[in-house]
DNA sequence: CCTCGACCTGTCCGCGTAGACATGTCAAGA
DNA sequence: TCTTGACATGTCTACGCGGACAGGTCGAGG
């Protein structure tokens, strides 16, 4: 149940309500590593709450309830950060994508591979802008702004595939010649 | 339901049972890609079955049946591959421990760092050996074998992380020091 | 004053999934 | 001959999860 964790992890950057994590879920750390819809945070959090790992701070405006962890919250998160297990659970549909390729035809692959790099060129033109412009701010000795590390994951994993992309449709090319002959 | 176009993309290689697709599972498409267990292969296969996307191939000892792709099951495979949705579902533990790195004290998010950059170097000298011998096997012309783009993949992505993994030490030591001082 | 849109919390249902349970066959080697 | 282990197929149950359903509050602007 990484949902859990995924929720205490976001908790320990400071109280918030279930409609805040419904939002952060909405952002990068849903396209990337988890998702998770309201009809599943809610539950949850009532059911860490009855664990002890979180307890409700404070009532605002509309019922708002903003949650903040405990001591055995905190212990939970530690223990489940530090322990890597042997297989860590992984559904990635771009991915079984890629894996697949190869069932296709020459052209078809060639033309998914392409759009993949596009796409890998188009998002990375995209983050970079962000990434220094939060460099440019940061001075050393500030505490990184969190997500900083997550989307320099991000940029990583998109020059990274946008790579793979390359060197697969030269791979290809070389195996079966199609554009020319 | 992605698992029923893993199953699709996996018999595109040739007919196979559920036994044989459940091993396929256990390999690195489970690592890497999509996880799945007999209990759900079995089901699922029938239902793919019932909607003619496969068909029961031959029948061998022990109750072995081998599935094969139909017209229908080859079209949907394609059009799958081809179809990228904007928002593809992710759920990956490991990145969402990346993403929550920032929520360890300093010292933890280090030694934490550590042991991922070693892994990855571990893995990525494991894998390096299998691709380059694969690689002087084959000559051009020859098709590629089934799993070199997926292990290039791989790969790849280790190396990716492994830098990432650099990169945040070396951040998290210019904004905290702390082995020093 | 009123309306609209964002805020906010929940439940319900059907399907996907993991792990345990159940059953039986065949081949190799002791 | 017997035992062991790989081969092989299935079901069952409890839980995770997404999308629809449901209801209510507050603030800003017309």
């Amino acid at each position: 149940m990484s949902l859990r964790h995924a929720l205490l992890g976001l908790l320990a950057d400071g109280p918030a309500s279930g409609y805040d994590l419904t939002r952060a879920f909405d952002g990068s750390i849903g396209r990337y590593a988890w998702q998770a819809g309201h009809s599943r945070i809610y539950p949850e959090l009532a059911k860490m709450a009855e664990a002890g790992q979180v307890v409700v701070d404070e009532t605002g405006p509309r019922g708002r309830k903003t949650y903040a962890l405990t001591d055995d919250g905190h212990t939970e998160l530690r223990r489940w950060m530090l322990h890597w297990p042997e297989q860590a659970n992984v559904r990635d549909e771009t991915v079984l994508r890629m894996f697949l390729v190869q069932s296709l035809e020459p052209e078809d692959a060639r033309r998914l591979l392409e759009g993949i790099a596009a796409h890998c060129l188009a998002e990375i033109e995209n983050l970079r802008p962000v990434m220094e412009a939060d460099d440019a701010e940061h001075r050393p000795g500030d505490p990184l702004p969190f997500g900083r590390l997550a989307g320099e994951y991000g940029l990583r994993q998109y020059e990274a595939v946008h790579g793979w992309a390359l060197w697969s449709l030269e791979r290809l090319g070389a195996a079966e010649p199609a554009g020319t002959s």
